[in-house]
DNA sequence: TGGGGTTAT
DNA sequence: ATAACCC
């Protein structure tokens, strides 16, 4: 594999700084950040593709392509026919259905919670792993078995090995390392990673070497780092709203954001904001790396020009609904609250949605484990008594978008019988034992329960 | 702009 | 339920 580039300019001032092992002031975090995530997943997929300019489409647009499309000008969000035009040869694979995505999309952060579990899923493609347990346990053994033998490979800028913050960043780029070389090995998955005492940091870092090369981040460069930001809007936590409202401001840049008057801010921004995104200007981010677990929800949506009948909206919904409910059954967990989603055609008006949720009525919770077809007709009529409630189906409407999302999941009941809960947990205590529905139980696994 | 996700209010 | 953020 190359080599892990540090990202320094200047010579570093040689301070040496003391901070106690384990001091919870330092951390060491890792970004880790799949070059062209669908466009690779689609290359292992099919082979015969891998060389070629690939791009992968979602409706009218290429959502991403891989490196030699890049080259020919490809841009990622582009125009399918502008990007046919930039490049004839251009090959596009259908990516509407993300099944495939997602799942690799999980293997990685597998694998990377195996490293360490502390582990927090960005989108499909991109993960934060904070190292710091990880990189004190490295440096304890390090000092026990083998003192003064750390060595640097390949060539790192400006690192001070007298300082303890740089040698714990470079045995965080030692792990992130081992990290991309894994996923190259078990998943055949190139990408890249920054390593910094801070996810914003880490993320920043690890987009500046692209594709397939990692990053490290030493404290002396971060200052360099941020204002290497030519806008505002480059700022991961500043999005598109505050970015608007920044600008009325007269707000652009990084260092406009930091020397503006925090008071003035707090007014217009609120509190909250005001005070995150100026630390955020200052390279300062002190939230924690969440791990994520499984996902919250679920959903599916599509996206088309015109809907304007309940026949037909009701159609698209069955065919979200069946997708999800393959998906909820492989999840294992149960979904307490279903949610529809709508977008109205508007000729102008910024891209607002709409939507409308209920709780699952418990009778199709208790069958969402094992089947499609029993639930298949009582959850269309849930969510078609939702869509009546948005949409005045005896007027015109016109949609763009339906969604069907599945949230507020629960884990599945492990009430033993003969304990309270058991006695407490209606499809237990009462519905399986009685009548009609208790053969049920016996096709169904009942160490589930 | 797609087809997803999350958290805060 | 919506609005903001992320990819």
């Amino acid at each position: 594999m190359e080599r892990a580039e540090t990202w320094a300019a200047g010579s570093s001032p040689v301070h040496d700084q003391v901070v106690p092992a384990g001091s919870s002031s330092s951390r060491v975090i890792v970004h880790v950040d799949l070059d062209c995530f669908y466009a690779q997943v689609e290359m292992i997929s099919h082979p015969e593709l891998k060389g070629k300019p690939l791009g992968v489409q979602q409706k009218f647009l290429v959502v991403t392509c891989n490196y030699e499309a890049r080259e020919l000008g490809v841009k990622k969000l582009m125009n399918v026919r502008d990007a046919k035009e930039k490049c004839p040869q251009l090959v596009l694979v259908n990516g509407e259905d993300l099944t495939r995505y997602r799942e690799v999309s999980y293997k990685v952060t597998e694998l990377l919670e195996e490293f360490s579990p502390v582990v927090e899923r960005l989108g499909f493609d991109e993960n934060f792993v904070d190292l710091t347990e990880m990189v004190e346990k490295r440096l304890e053994q390090l000092q026990r078995d083998e003192p003064s033998a750390l060595t640097v490979s390949g060539h790192v800028y400006a690192i001070n090995l007298h300082d303890i913050l740089h040698i714990r960043l470079l045995i965080g780029s030692q792990i992130a390392a081992e990290m991309r070389e894994a996923m190259y090995n078990q998943l055949g998955l190139t990408g890249c990673a920054g390593v910094a005492s801070n996810k914003l940091l880490a993320k920043l870092v690890s987009g500046i070497f692209k594709p397939n090369q990692q990053t490290l981040l030493l404290p002396e460069s971060s200052q360099d780092l941020i204002h290497s930001l030519n806008h505002i809007k480059k700022m991961p936590g500043i999005g598109y709203k505050t970015t608007k409202r920044l600008e009325a401001l007269g707000i652009s840049s990084v260092r406009d954001l930091q020397t503006f008057s925090s008071k003035i801010l707090e007014r217009e921004l609120g509190i909250s904001v005001a005070q995150r995104i100026q630390k955020l200007s200052f390279g300062e981010d002190n939230s924690p790396v969440t791990p994520s677990g499984p996902p919250q929800s679920f959903s599916e949506e599509d996206s088309f020009k015109k809907c304007s009948s309940e026949v037909e909206a009701k159609n698209k919904i069955e065919e979200l609904l069946a997708s999800l409910l393959n998906r909820v059954c492989q999840d294992g967990r149960k979904p307490h609250t279903v949610r529809l989603i709508i977008r109205r055609y508007s000729s102008e008006k910024h891209y607002s949605r709409e939507s409308r949720q209920c709780p699952i009525p418990s009778h199709i919770i208790q069958k969402l484990g094992i089947g499609n077809y029993d639930v298949m007709t009582p959850m269309v009529d849930v969510l078609m008594k939702l869509f009546r409630n948005m949409v005045n189906v005896k007027m015109p409407f016109h949609l763009t978008l339906l969604s069907v999302c599945f949230c507020n999941l629960k884990a599945l009941n492990t009430a033993k019988k003969g304990t309270i809960d058991y006695y407490l947990t209606p499809s237990l205590s009462t519905t399986s034992r009685s009548g009609k529905h208790s053969f049920k139980m016996k096709d169904t696994h009942m160490e589930d329960f």
